[in-house]
DNA sequence: TTTACTGCAAAGGGTTTGCAACATG
DNA sequence: CATGTTGCAAACCCTTTGCAGTAAA
């Protein structure tokens, strides 16, 4: 199983890629939808490659075609599977959602390449924060989906060139 | 001067327009820039509606060619006047720098109609998010130019339709 | 008066969609 | 068999760019 930088399991202990594909299934079934050939392969992909771009999925696996995937990606957000990353402002990247995946975590965001890295804080850190995010939506009457931490900059790669 | 939600002003006592246009026809000058007609009123667009989209400011002044207002919004993207907000995915959004308005905020973003709202966090919330932000930076040798907290939902006019 | 900026219109490029063929339950 | 899914190619739409005319230092 693929482990983060942090050492921090990007799946918890147990889950492998049978049981995301099962997870994910069960998704699109609420929804009446199949877990069809394509489907699956967009979620291997994910799964293999972490956070893509639609020509980074395309690239892993030649036998999708393009406008299949990107409609592929859209039953996949609307079941909960796939979550779209916006970035800078380039191409659009999706991951699986924490549903999927089991882990809550943030983005560093290169604006050299683009890749995009996870991590997470530590706990409390994340509490104070969710407290005060809170707090400010109560203010605006505002209705919350999800909070979005990201840190922007150069990854080690693009800092030395 | 335009208040804030929380009572914060955007922009601290003694900052009017004029600063904000004064600060930012010096920041064009580093770059050896104009501080022209059509960058003013793109400033004076932002000042006046917060964060927009480009439809937005051509709406807002209907003396704005499309083409200029995207070069002009190049520019002073360069020059640390405006700022792309990167959203869910439709348009693009700009707002004035914290550097031009001296005021650290996050937003609320809302998956609705778009629109965007500024809010700021206690500072011990801040401080403490930094650090930690920094901590994982650090970790993977990542280099931050910035941070980027939102929240994600629906505002209080869409959530009820 | 030189250099930078503007505006129109056309091109670019990621994403979406129409439609006929196909596969899955 | 009926309904949902796929793939090709064309349409979409926001954004960028070429170029001739204009304004700013």
């Amino acid at each position: 199983m693929a482990l983060e930088g942090d050492g921090i399991p990007l799946l918890s202990a147990g889950f492998d890629d049978d049981d995301v594909h099962q997870l994910a299934a069960a998704k699109l079934q609420v929804f009446s939808q199949r877990y069809t050939r394509n489907r699956r392969l967009v979620v291997g992909a994910l799964l293999h490659c972490g956070p893509s771009t639609i020509a980074e999925i395309l690239n892993h696996d030649h036998a999708l075609a393009q406008s299949s995937t990107y409609r592929s990606l859209v039953v996949l957000e609307e079941a909960g599977v796939v979550h779209r990353i916006v970035t800078t402002d380039d191409h659009a990247r999706f991951e699986l959602t924490e549903e999927i995946t089991g882990h809550h975590h943030h983005h560093l965001v290169c604006r050299g390449c683009g890749a995009i890295t996870d991590v997470s804080l530590p706990s409390d850190v994340e509490r104070q924060l969710d407290q005060a995010l809170a707090e400010a939506a109560r203010r605006h009457r505002f209705t919350t989906d999800h909070h979005r931490v990201d840190l922007v900059g150069l990854c080690e790669n693009c800092v030395d060139r």
